[in-house]
DNA sequence: GTGCGACGATTTTAG
DNA sequence: ATCGTCGCAC
């Protein structure tokens, strides 16, 4: 057979892995080098060359997005499509698991899984309710130590404090908590990985049945594999199994979050697998990869691994010392402008931080310069209130019991159901050992008619009426007339005119995606109905933070979600002691090392130049604060820098982008012209002043009625003749 | 039962 | 500075 198309696209060290004999395999895939590409050919290796069926092939990551992109490519490269591999995130696949065996799982068929605002939720009521001591035992830390537990494999009966009494109290509020979500028929995230691990690991048959169907385990980011996690795969691996694991131990940035980057050393020690390093980058300049390397080499207890390129040097790495903040945003965006006047797009820069709150005076600058822009995190589309409300109502009409869904919606709308009400049914349904539903249900029978009466009647009247249609109507119909009956789409009209917009399109849009949903081939084995699987895809995939990607936006986001992306431009803003390495790494948990591979992320981002920024004073909660450069900025050798002065900024190293921003000229505005009466969907009406540069680049200075004077780039601003 | 002012904490985040 | 939560007043 001709394997030549499955081979000759890759180099030595990715072909020596794809073409591996079937056994464990380590590949130590540096930045850039090509992970994904090895992944979706190993598995195209596997079909084609070795004649394993897809059915045989677990394939596993840790988002949705590498999930699909995984199984898209190899459909791609395969030329047909690949039904029954099993593709997906670790707790997609644990909660396939649970679906089909929620019997031996110990579970209701029904179960709904809730996102970790729903667990804050009820840890909070069910501290509140208990009367335990908010100050000592919050409700946030409560969370953060029950799925701590729950990512070591441990239940709240193994948990040992040793007479501890704050752990003691940790305990029994985990241990209410267990039974919390038993009464109500729902899991967590956490609880989907240690459960679909009990459940392997007490059903013998079961699990022979696994190992035998799933001879092929392949693993996507293995550093961030937490302990559960790593049980969860060893044991499907069984002494049979073949693991293919690929994994960078110098990109492991999640630790505080429960990743293991050890399970990297305790896969070699354990599966003795073969190891091959990709250290080929494909990606960065010479420079910018030996900065990035000088940089990595200050960690200890790496695997070791150094990245080399066949690309030219490029250009040294920037380093730009701001006067404060302000400073270090006019800088940036000022950079950006340039590099699009030189032709290039805005979309090809990214602005990276270390923590959220900075990119505000960002999105301001870029805001008042008229450059489009897209910040990365922040909500996301099921994350939203509005959101969740209607699915809460679905998720009561699906199973009542879910005291969760119960307690967010029934006052939302107001209907004078309120915490006094509440209050009582939480006491009924606690001696009873039922869930809310049951105590409201029971309340509303006795038939006398106080007024809290009254009012609940109504509600549990509607979902019951609600409910009797529920298997009858298609998805789209039901959350329609949910809708209708609630009137939940005015119940935002008091937060103002335009906020109860936003959140009837919200809605709208979640009608959309309902109207469209079907039940996939795998949902259907697994036994799930139409909405059941539909709430378990809005828990198991929130969706984008945005909607609508723009088509041409300069990027925004944290260090940590520019993993696994690339930009030719990329800036890292914020380079101080404090802020990045951040305080709270250098003191508490004294990991500097987890900080390092953040940097070291951040800069294998860049393709062409790389950028890094650092102020002098810097404006901390309100207070003025002077900044000494970050650590990491001292680490980059000399010879790998160009520092660039303030008052010089534009001077940089751009020839090209030099070049054209001053070309000046009127050419190429085409419909535009001095003089010309223009109007902006944001900024009103005005006249241009001034033109710049060509084509898609030019510039018009606009003096608007109400918005005052502004730059805008022609492309992006959408400009209209008046008259 | 709802609305406003004080108070406190404030790294990173997928599922 | 800013945002979310809590307590108190209406």
């Amino acid at each position: 057979m001709d394997v030549s198309h499955l081979l000759d696209p890759l180099n030595d060290a990715q072909r020596e892995a794809v073409s591996a004999p079937p056994g464990n395999q380590m590949i130590l895939a540096g930045a850039g080098s090509g992970k994904t590409r090895v992944l979706v050919y190993r598995i195209a290796w596997l079909i084609q060359v070795e004649h394993v069926s897809p059915l045989s092939i677990m394939a596993v990551t840790f988002t949705n997005k590498a999930a699909s992109e995984m199984r898209h490519r190899v459909q791609d490269l395969l030329q047909i499509p690949v039904r029954g591999m099993w593709v997906g995130t670790f707790h997609g696949l644990a909660h396939r698991l649970l679906r089909s065996h929620h019997e031996l799982a110990g579970l209701p068929e029904g179960f709904q899984i809730i996102d970790s605002d729903d667990q804050y939720r009820l840890l909070r009521r069910l501290i509140r309710e208990r009367g335990i001591d908010e100050n000592q035992w919050p409700a946030r830390q409560a969370q953060w130590w029950i799925n701590a537990r729950k990512d070591e494999g441990q239940r709240a009966h193994a948990v040992n404090g040793f007479g501890n009494p704050a752990i003691d109290g940790w305990q029994q509020i985990y241990q209410a908590y267990e039974e919390q979500c038993r009464l109500a028929g729902v899991v967590d995230f956490a609880e989907l990985l240690l459960r679909a691990h009990e459940l392997l690991r007490d059903n013998e048959a079961l699990l022979q049945q696994y190992r035998q169907r799933f001879p092929h385990l392949l693993i996507d980011e293995f550093q961030d594999t937490n302990a559960i996690q790593y049980g969860w795969i060893r044991m499907l691996a069984g002494p049979q199994g073949h693991v293919f694991a690929v994994g960078d131990d110098d990109q492991s940035i999640y630790g505080w979050r429960g990743a293991r980057v050890e399970n990297v050393q305790f896969f070699v020690n354990d599966f003795k697998p073969h190891t091959i390093r990709l250290e080929q980058n494909y990606r960065s300049s010479g420079n910018i990869l030996a900065a990035a390397n000088a940089i990595i080499a200050n960690n200890d207890d790496r695997l070791g691994k150094k990245l080399w390129t066949d690309a030219a040097d490029g250009e040294l790495v920037q380093v730009y010392s701001a006067y404060n903040e302000e400073d270090e945003a006019e800088f940036v965006i000022g950079q950006i402008q340039l590099w699009i006047d030189g032709g290039r797009r805005a979309d090809e820069a990214a602005i990276l931080y270390r923590s959220n709150a900075q990119s505000r005076l960002f999105e301001q600058v870029l805001m008042r310069e008229g450059i489009p822009y897209r910040v990365y995190g922040g909500l996301r589309f099921f994350e939203r209130a509005e959101i969740k409300d209607a699915l809460a109502y679905l998720h009561l009409l699906s199973n009542p019991d879910n005291d969760s869904a119960f307690e967010r919606v029934v006052n939302t709308p107001n209907r004078g159901i309120g915490e006094r009400t509440i209050s009582q049914l939480r006491t009924l349904a606690a001696d009873a050992g039922v869930s809310l539903w049951q105590a409201a249900t029971e309340v509303c029978s006795r038939g006398d008619s106080q007024r809290m009466q009254v009012s609940l009647r109504r509600f549990v009247d509607l979902i019951a009426e609600l409910r009797e249609t529920l298997n009858s109507e298609e998805i789209g119909l039901q959350l329609r007339k949910l809708l209708d009956c609630t009137d939940l789409p005015s119940h935002y009209d008091k937060e103002g005119q335009e906020k109860a917009e936003t959140r009837r399109e919200n809605l709208n849009e979640l009608l959309r995606a309902a109207d469209s949903f079907r039940l996939s081939y795998e949902d259907e084995q697994a036994g799930l109905s139409p909405l059941a699987a539909f709430l378990a895809q809005a828990a198991l995939e929130a969706g984008e933070a945005q909607g609508e990607e723009w088509d041409d936006c300069v990027q925004l986001m944290t260090m940590h979600s520019a993993k696994g992306l690339e930009f030719p431009l990329v800036f890292v803003a914020g380079m101080e002691e404090g802020l990045f390495p951040h305080q709270r790494s250098v003191e508490e948990s004294g990991d500097l090392q987890e900080e390092r591979r953040l940097c070291y992320v951040a800069m294998t981002r860049a393709r062409e130049r790389l950028v890094l920024c650092h102020a002098e004073m810097r404006r901390i909660y309100g207070g003025q604060n002077l900044c000494r450069p970050s650590r990491f900025l001292r680490e980059l050798p000399g010879e790998l820098k160009h520092e660039v002065r303030p008052g010089l900024a534009a001077a940089g190293q751009n020839t090209q982008a030099d070049a054209s921003s001053h070309s000046g000229g009127n050419a190429g505005s085409g419909q535009f012209e001095l003089g010309q009466r223009v109007s902006h969907q944001k900024f009103g009406e005005g006249v241009i002043l001034n033109i710049e540069g060509r084509d898609a680049h030019a510039r018009v200075q606009v003096n608007f009625e109400q918005a005052g004077c502004k730059w805008l780039v022609l492309s992006y601003a959408n400009l209209h003749p008046v008259r």
